[in-house]
DNA sequence: CCTACCGATCGGTAGG
DNA sequence: CCTACCGATCGGTAGG
């Protein structure tokens, strides 16, 4: 690993504890043990470390979004492949996904109108697949935006709830309750005794 | 409204915004048409401001689950009426429900004590209705710490969609969602043709 | 509610 | 990678 690499770790896990406004370049300095204005031997400024954090890691959700696309699996496999995907980020770049979900909107304005535009990309991906489950009879969603927004939110618990769960009861659990809210009741119409 | 009041929803405002760390008195003075210093009339202090804002919120929340209590509704009831609430507080009150929601970790210590213990107190209350209608058949919940926080992080497009969707249609969604999410599927068992 | 001002801290640069 | 330092801005106070 590069120092480049180590300060914007380090940048990563100040930026998810204290948020990026919070942050001083003398407590990542003190950080990594350097003085302050050697940072700058090694990264441009500030903003640039929020910019890299928050770039690679739409990227790193694009690539899962292409490797769930070209599996050709069925949408509820899918389905399942993505909630895996985003626990597995969380749980591998706990603060890069922090910092990706919570402190975006401190990029400069020029940046964020490129991150925006990968996170409409993977919106629009993952609303097809959504919609192609729907109209395969898989899901029951009658107004894919907000559904899409509330699966979403639902995975932010991957990466909010510490480590209060063991990794495998959150996938499992996180899979059922999206599963359940997304698949049209098969009871639908038979009536239950 | 009173000249504190007055601020105080201004500093929502901005916390909202901004974030609580990069919003400055000077800001807050500017937007309520003092000089910086001139604030300091009225409130103690930008914790201060913090401070009323998430109190005042984690109290209006329990006083909705108070209400939600004592109606003696069935469990499913009490959560439709628990989203309308959560949904209402964010049409309501925007700006406090971002920071109460949000900017809540940057209270100093001893607040951010009283403040947990609130929100615990809610959580607790939360997680019975969920396991009485666990017990009485109408939910069905296998991990009911795990079931909350989905629920929590689902209620968030509340205050997050911003004004993209009707209130209406969120409302009925969300309800929707949640409610297929912790319901038993009523074909279980039940062959389907 | 204002003028005037405080010490502390900020992101970043110059020069070596 | 360090020493030394810059102008800007911070939350807040004194005194009226």
């Amino acid at each position: 690993m590069t120092r480049k690499q180590e300060i914007t770790r380090a940048a990563a896990d100040l930026f998810r504890q204290k948020g990026y406004p919070a942050t001083s370049m003398r407590d990542l300095a003190a950080k990594v043990g350097l003085e302050p204005s050697s940072i700058y031997s090694h990264i441009r400024s500030k903003e640039d470390l929020l910019t890299q954090i928050c770039m690679e890691c739409a990227h790193m959700f694009l690539d899962g979004m292409e490797k769930c696309e070209v599996s050709k699996m069925s949408p509820p496999l899918m389905m399942d492949y993505l909630v895996d995907f985003h626990c597995e980020m969380a749980v591998r770049h706990p603060s890069s996904v922090t910092v990706f979900n919570d402190e975006w909107r401190f990029l400069s304005p020029d940046i964020l109108g490129q991150f925006l535009k990968l996170r409409k990309a993977y919106e629009i991906r993952f609303k097809d697949i959504l919609m192609k489950g729907h109209r395969k009879g898989d899901f029951y969603i009658s107004h894919v935006d907000i559904v899409f927004e509330l699966i979403i939110h639902s995975m932010t618990i991957f990466y909010k709830s510490g480590k209060r769960y063991s990794e495998n009861d959150l996938k499992i659990q996180v899979k059922e309750f999206i599963k359940r809210a997304i698949t049209k009741d098969t009871a639908d119409g038979i009536p239950v005794i």
